[in-house]
DNA sequence: CTACGCACTAATGTATACAAAGAAAGGCAA
DNA sequence: TTGCCTTTCTTTGTATACATTAGTGCGTAG
């Protein structure tokens, strides 16, 4: 592996999962020496970070990461909404049903993972992303395959701000499953209007925890 | 200006603008010397590019411009109608009326800029680059802009191999013309739908084009 | 006391030298 | 004659030294 995909890799890893929040300053050498590679090849990972719209210049101090505002989430959403409504679209006309058939027995199941504390759902997160990975790889599009990745990039970091409890996690899997099904039976149109239901209803419980913890933290 | 980013810029433009066509290898050392910039800055281009999806390493060979097929012209409009529809609802939501009113009055008047020359067909085009400008200005969506950037890379150099016939731009501006109509009065959803009519169009007319040339070529 | 300017410092931006990996070509053997 | 192996050469990948720029802090003058 290429000492500048490690350095994006773990960069990007830690800017996802927080440990490299918000605000934190990414100078070239201090970082270099962290990661054990030489400036250039860090220069190289840097560079895609800010063309994924993770980092930002800041005058003078070099690299800070990006914040996320509620503001942000909302922008994003604008984004995710036309993005997963034509990829559910497009998985409906040309995915295997078979393999979504699989993927709503599962989900069919979910209750059970859900209630069934933390590990239960570690594996539904799993079923999650394996249903993601199933409509990027039938949707055979490259462009809009590309704009969904970055667009996980951001999602996955606001997923870590905005808790996620037991009711909206059974919720959420009621609603992928009309998704699922309707990608099942290859009705495209209902399957674009589920995801838009969907994500409507993701984005009203992100800005309401997002808001609780914002008032959690003011108080 | 950083060395880099007139690296990037000029590559950019070579490959979009077609002096760097399809198939082109690019590699580091050769480039660095036409360009007059070392390989530091020109790698930093280059990688940038790979990003864009406009260059694709070649086993051995260094970089070479991606090729644009049939295929990829039907999965850009994939990404391409969910983008834009999504544009011009926002834009009908948040732009200013008098802004887009002014621009439909120009685009209603484009009869005689089409028909006269190529001097007025550039006017035109100077018009529906001020449009995307406007629609862009209004959206306030960081990541929604951000995408439309992207994809409009790959729209100009398509653009290039669609020959656009005097009749086709004539019906063009006739489809503009309602969504722009539709931002003005505020429809949003009617500015969605006259968006997918207008690429559903824009597409068929690439593709019989480009089929066209496609045959001109073998015979 | 405040404001402007200069110098110093620390950061990014660039160039080049070196290392390593992969492909092509040539030679040898079957 | 053909196929495989080895060697060489070209290419990318990395490290480091150097240039340049911008920011901060101090000093002086008003």
């Amino acid at each position: 592996m290429r000492a500048s995909d490690k350095a994006y890799q773990t960069l990007l890893d830690e800017i996802v999962e927080g440990s490299l929040p918000p605000g934190a300053v990414l100078a070239e050498v201090e970082q270099a020496a962290r990661l054990g590679v030489s400036r250039t090849p860090l220069r190289e990972a840097l560079s895609h970070l800010r063309k994924d719209g993770l980092v930002e210049p800041l005058a003078g101090r070099g690299l800070i990461v990006t914040a996320v505002s509620i503001d942000d989430i909302v922008e994003l959403y604008e984004l995710r909404q036309p993005l997963e409504q034509q990829a559910a679209r497009l998985a409906a006309q040309r995915g295997n049903p078979q393999i979504f058939a699989q993927i709503a027995a599962e989900l069919r199941e979910s209750d059970k993972l859900i209630s069934s504390g933390a590990e239960g759902i570690r594996a539904y997160y799993q079923l999650n992303e394996r249903l993601d990975r199933a409509i990027e790889d039938s949707i055979a599009s490259a462009y809009l395959v590309s704009a969904l990745k970055g667009l996980h990039l951001h999602l996955a970091r606001i997923r870590r701000l905005s808790r996620q409890n037991v009711d909206r996690l059974r919720a959420a899997a009621v609603e992928t499953l009309v998704i699922v099904e309707a990608i099942v039976n290859r009705d495209a149109e209902l399957a674009a209007s589920a995801t838009h239901v969907h994500l409507q209803q993701s984005l009203r419980n992100s800005l309401d925890t997002v808001r609780t913890l914002a008032v959690d933290r003011v108080a």
